[in-house]
RNA sequence: GGCCCAGUAGUUCAGUUGGUUAGAACGCUAGCCUGUCACGCUAGAGGUCGACGGUUCGAGCCCGUUCUGGGUCGCCA
């Protein structure tokens, strides 16, 4: 029978205590992480969120105490009152292991039945099994920390954000869907039905409208919602930290994100990050590492061989550079004894998924390079080529041949892959700010341009003329902020030109008419007197993912969903009754075909 | 939607070439134990081998389908 906690005050959290509480009346709250019951003498480790304290019961404790003690299990909920007294065996692992609390009065508030799988860390269970008991699994420290570092980098933010005069302002969560981008999630609407809301997949519009309302600075840990497949770093429903100002051009938001990021690891993590920032240019990004959030921890850049290419009678070469492309590759140092020819059939396995015809490689293991093009090469050739590339024994050099954009981005997956599997990656926190966005994105399905941000990014000034001659040349006041290889912020200067808005809406092919019903609203608004402004949104979650050394997105939410975008522990979404669709105005019609 | 990986006690795993009663560790239950902290010792309970179908004298193991979970590509302005 459950007892109550009527008359005790909590003196302390269990980890809270240490010598300095010797001799003081304690009493403590908490959950059994682990009873050990040695006959007449009794151990009981107390946890809260703070930590353990042990509670001890020996000769000395009342009859009816020791016996309350042994009955208790893991997990059973307790509450102790007693004296903080030294071990006489001292546990350094723990931090309260100096203390125990002798036990003078003990009450069990509610008993637990055999947790599904041991609450301690390091816990190897299928991460379903724990998902279902997510609340249990919230107990162990690894995942609780992970969750206590997420308030404490929201405190930080909230404090930073404060101290450099953003206003905190919250903007709705049921809004117009906009149909760019990703899929929104929606809501039937029982008033007007066959109507629907939208949740957000960002506040975008919203922050642009307040600083139309002169805000000057917003901010806002807004919860997005994209109805897109899940990653392990890309969750339906996320936060961003997002942020807008008035008044000022690119250099002032980096600079407002940079003071962000040294607050932040100071105060959090007491790490100091150096200033300003690294940056580089995407063009740069694209053609050193093969991507526009390239992981700068390690080298490996990308290197272009089409020159030396070029005199060779390899078909596969030649044939791309007739065609416009490149022939490039990267070095994986000392990488020969782990990629054997095996393994490197497994790589060209790879990268043939992911948009190449193949892969060209040197495995210098032995004496002589070994190389799958060989017979191709004379030997003055494959002395240039290993000259070109720097190679050295035991290295393998990975070349790839095709149109540039595949060649770029197979070589910078290839070159997180290698790495990864070479463990070559040190630990450290590589910030990088991605500058000089293209603007738009051909598309070869339409054979036209695609805004590759939202519409109301601004070009930079220089590419404006070229907006209609060369698009392709056309770069943006865009910025991303990039940590270890991971995209962590996007932003940039928004367009507040009604002209220049109105040249972007049809460089991207909208109709006045379309552009109206679309984005009417806030390009009506800009009408009104709109400042010039920029800002930038920050993925909470990836940020505390990569704090924590989370490995997944899922580590650092309380209530995760699972790959299909479900709920494991409450089963949602679920189906709901005829009644509540009927009220919505909702028929179901039968299962649409796949 | 495609591809890849996994599924055997509550949990993590082992299970030989297809062979008769499917094992271990931890956890759990009971008993013993005065300084434990991965407590120790003794005993015990616990299994539709994810599901369905097939091959076979015989399937945890081979084949097919399917379900569940993970990773990834597409997708994510």
């Amino acid at each position: 029978m459950a007892e109550t906690i009527k008359g005790m005050k909590r003196t302390g959290y269990c980890g809270s205590f240490t010598a300095s509480d010797i001799g003081k009346e304690a009493v403590v709250f908490g959950w059994v992480a682990k009873q050990r019951d040695k006959g007449s003498l009794i151990f009981i480790d107390l946890r809260d969120r703070t930590g353990i304290v042990q509670l001890v019961f020996d000769e000395n404790t009342d009859k009816n105490i020791l016996e309350t003690a042994a009955k208790c299990r893991s997990e059973f909920v307790l509450a102790a009152a007693g004296t903080v007294r030294e071990r006489s065996a001292k546990n350094p692992d723990i931090a309260t292991g100096d203390v125990e609390i002798f036990v003078t009065e003990l009450r069990i508030l509610n008993a637990a039945i055999t947790p599904p799988f041991e609450i301690v860390d390091g816990c190897k269970t299928a991460e379903e099994i724990r998902l279902k008991h997510r609340y249990l699994d919230l107990r162990r420290p690894e995942l609780m920390n992970k969750i206590l570092l997420r308030h404490n980098v929201m405190q930080a933010t909230r404090e930073y954000f404060s101290d450099n005069g953003f206003i905190e302002i919250d903007t709705p969560m049921m809004i117009r869907s906009t149909p760019e981008g990703a899929r929104d999630y929606v809501i039937p609407s029982r008033v007007h039905k066959g109507s629907f809301y939208a949740l957000p997949q960002s506040p975008q519009m919203y922050k642009q409208l307040l600083m139309v309302s002169g805000f000057d600075r917003y901010f806002q840990l807004a919860r997005c919602f994209r109805d897109e497949d899940l990653r392990a770093d890309r969750q339906p429903e996320f936060t961003q930290i997002d942020i807008e100002m008035s008044f000022v051009e690119m250099e002032d938001v980096l600079s407002i994100g940079e003071g962000y990021v040294k607050r932040l690891f100071k105060n959090v993590m007491d790490t100091d990050i150096p200033m300003p920032l690294p940056r580089l240019t995407y063009k740069d990004a694209m053609e050193r590492f093969g991507s526009d959030k390239p992981d700068t921890r390690f080298g490996m850049e990308i290197i272009n061989l089409s020159e030396l290419a070029a005199g060779t009678d390899f078909p596969v070469f030649k044939n791309a550079l007739e065609e416009g492309g490149s022939v490039r590759a990267i070095v994986a140092e000392n990488a020969a004894a782990v990629y054997s020819r095996k393994e490197l059939d497994k790589l060209t396995e790879y990268v043939r998924g992911i948009g190449a015809k193949g892969l060209a490689w040197v495995r210098w293991a032995e004496e002589k390079p070994a190389c799958s093009f060989g017979k191709f090469m004379s030997e003055e050739q494959m002395d240039a080529l290993i000259a070109a590339t720097g190679a050295k024994k035991g290295d393998v050099v990975l070349i790839v041949a095709d149109k540039n954009s595949t060649v770029l981005s197979v070589l910078g997956s290839l070159r997180n892959t290698v790495a990864k599997r070479l463990e070559i990656i040190p630990e450290g926190w590589n910030f990088l700010w991605i500058t000089e966005f293209p603007f738009f994105e051909y598309n070869e399905e339409t054979g036209g341009y695609d805004a590759m941000h939202h519409p109301f990014t601004s070009p930079m000034d220089e590419c404006i003329p070229y907006l209609d001659s060369d698009p392709a040349s056309v770069r943006a006041k865009a910025y991303d902020l990039v940590l270890n290889g991971v995209e962590l912020s996007s932003g940039s200067i928004r367009i507040t030109d009604p002209e220049l808005q109105a040249k972007m809406f049809s460089a991207l092919g909208f109709s006045d008419e379309e552009a109206e019903e679309k984005f009417g609203f806030l390009t009506g608004a800009f009408r009104y007197g709109a400042p010039p402004h920029g800002g930038l949104g920050i993925g909470l979650d990836r940020l505390v993912m990569l704090m924590s050394g989370a490995e997944s997105l899922r580590d650092v939410l309380a209530f995760p969903k699972i790959k299909d975008a479900s709920e494991v522990m409450t089963q949602a979404p679920a189906e709901i009754d005829a009644v509540q669709l009927a009220d919505l105005g909702i028929t179901v019609t039968g299962t649409v075909d796949k």
